[in-house]
DNA sequence: TTCCGACAGTGGGGTCGCAAT
DNA sequence: ATTGCGACCCCACTATCGGAA
């Protein structure tokens, strides 16, 4: 198969607005490529769902920074694109990035200009298709002429989309049925929808456990004796960096199971540490010296799979029993709610949370009894919640944005007031961190006029402005930052509104800001930075 | 007819290891 | 030794489509 002929369908797919439309021309696209000689089936169906088929080149924005000018005929084939890919992933060591170089350069070289599009597209994944790997499910279904439900499935439990598409196509509905739940083999985490409210999110779920929510990474394990596979929610393998994880999961007295839970460091005391200490020892490589500085813990709240009995359509209580059974040290706390409609029941459930935050936890989840563990959806069954702090911030710059909001300003560079000028002039703003979140196209379209006024002086991308538009920003924390001057970023920061109303010498302070940065002192004991701040909001 | 679930898009902060400088 | 980059970890939110209510 020609890769010119990708090429013209992701062009199409992008040119339509109906996802039925776009749907149709992915199957179309599908069956030419599962129907031609050779098995391009399953690596036009990574692509066609924004992705390369490797899941790391070593490939990314740089290598595409100084493109050759397309050819005018097309001749690359879906194979010898595929081999470039798959030669540039499995370089290594000195003179790869160059040879990297080499062969995507050359790639674009032979490829035409819609071609140039669809490579660069996948390199850097940000195909802007308007379709990715939920649409392409879909496609499968249609191309394969196979219930919907029945693709689901076995890409959950498999995990893996051009292994099911192939499938699909070659072997039809009994082929996706051969794909079950297997011990050893990842599959997409149940995750959970935001809720403002924790009466919001019980509302949603119905009689429902509420969880603490741990600020950690999430693992999913799979246990049969003592082979033990740890994953990650992207189904990246990281047993070899989680040795804590395996020893547990060894010693659960479930033989053969799959475990749904949490790694989280913690401080001497016991307390949380910052998600940032957590995410550096996952991902550090040294693991002796890691576990030495910054052991782990581990926090179980499912189970898929205990001895045989597959249990991902069973109601969340009846896996939560099993797992109190194979489990019983490692379970996560959890209160239940039993009628969301009692207000006491309801205030009670309220006094867990605050319970759960004051022991420096993020939030909770709210998980409701009945649902069934829906595989990589973010359904009603698991509804999260968790504080949120707002203040005034002032924009300092903006940066003209991509897509869609191509020709508006966009992302915002958000400073505090520095009266006492502690990392500059008295009376100055100090930088905090960037949102483009929250803004509605209303929004963009009136920041962008707005800042336009206020504009001092322009680069490539970023717009510096007047100090003197305030704007209401949310987020969940400030945390310790190496980038940013006063060393602290906001976590999520996101725009509740624009405050034009708003003198920007009222905006909050650094002081405030720091009052919101939770320090973990030597001795575990919990203090904000400075004096007390508001909570809430 | 209106409502709501699922999707894609638009990027944020931080951290690591590796190759290039 | 430092810097740039890719690949991960954690994400929030809006617009849109299309089926459900």
């Amino acid at each position: 198969m020609l890769l010119s002929e990708i090429a013209a369908a992701s062009e199409a797919v992008a040119a339509a607005s109906a996802r039925r439309d776009k749907i149709a021309l992915l199957a179309t696209c599908l069956r030419q490529a599962a129907a031609g000689p050779g098995a391009d089936a399953p690596v036009v169906a990574a692509w066609l769902s924004g992705r390369t088929f490797q899941r790391r080149t070593g490939l990314g924005w740089a290598s595409l920074r100084s493109a050759p000018p397309p050819a005018q005929q097309p001749t690359l084939t879906v194979r010898e694109v595929d081999d470039a890919l798959a030669r540039a992933s499995l370089l290594t060591g000195p003179g790869s990035a160059t040879e990297r170089q080499i062969i995507v350069t050359s790639l674009l070289a032979t490829a035409t200009a819609p071609e140039q599009r669809l490579l660069t597209g996948l390199i850097s994944g940000e195909l802007r298709q308007g379709a990715a790997a939920g649409l392409l499910v879909d496609a499968v279904a249609s191309a394969a002429a196979v219930p919907l439900a029945s693709v689901r499935r076995a890409l959950a439990v498999h995990g893996d989309l051009p292994d099911v598409a192939a499938a699909a196509l070659e072997g039809g509905a009994s082929a996706l049925a051969a794909f079950q739940l297997s011990v050893g083999r990842a599959l997409a985490p149940m995750l959970a929808a935001p809720a403002p409210e924790l009466d919001a999110a019980l509302a949603k779920t119905g009689p429902a456990g509420v969880e603490w929510k741990l600020d950690g990474v999430r693992v999913q394990i799979h246990r049969q004796g003592d082979e033990v596979a740890v994953f990650t929610r992207t189904l990246d393998d990281i047993t070899a960096r989680v040795p804590e994880v395996v020893e547990a999961a060894r010693g659960l007295t479930a033989g053969t199971t799959i475990m749904d839970g949490e790694v989280l460091a913690t401080t001497a005391t016991g307390r949380p540490a910052p998600f940032q200490v957590t995410s550096a020892r996952v991902a550090r490589r040294d693991v002796e010296k890691g576990r030495a500085a910054t052991p782990l813990s581990l926090t179980l709240f499912d189970t898929l799979h205990v001895d045989g009995d597959d249990l991902i359509d069973l109601p969340g209580s009846a896996r939560r029993a099993r797992l109190e059974a194979a489990a019983p040290h490692l379970v996560v706390p959890r209160h239940l709610v039993e009628d969301p409609s009692d207000a006491a029941e309801v205030a009670r459930a309220q006094a867990f949370s605050a319970d759960t935050l004051a022991r420096g936890h993020e939030g909770v989840v709210v998980k409701s009894l009945a649902a069934t563990y829906t595989m990589g959806r973010r359904g009603a069954g698991w509804v999260k919640v968790k504080p949120r702090i707002t203040l005034d911030l002032v924009v300092l710059a903006a940066e003209w944005g991509h897509g869609r909001r191509t020709g508006r300003l966009s992302n915002l560079h958000l400073g505090a007031r520095d009266p006492e000028g502690e990392y500059g002039p008295p009376g100055g703003f100090v930088m905090l961190g960037k949102t483009f979140k929250g803004l509605t196209d209303q929004m963009l379209a009136w920041q962008t006029e707005r800042l336009r006024e206020l504009a001092e002086r322009e680069s490539t991308w970023v717009v510096h402005v007047r100090p003197e538009l305030v704007v209401e920003i949310a987020f969940d924390g400030v945390q310790r930052s190496p980038r940013y001057p006063a060393g602290l970023a906001l976590r999520f920061a996101r725009v509740l509104a624009h405050r034009p109303d708003k003198p920007a010498a009222q905006a909050d302070t650094i002081t405030t800001v720091r009052a919101h940065h939770v320090v973990e002192e030597e001795d575990g004991a919990v203090t904000a930075h400075g004096s007390e701040g508001t909570e809430q909001g």
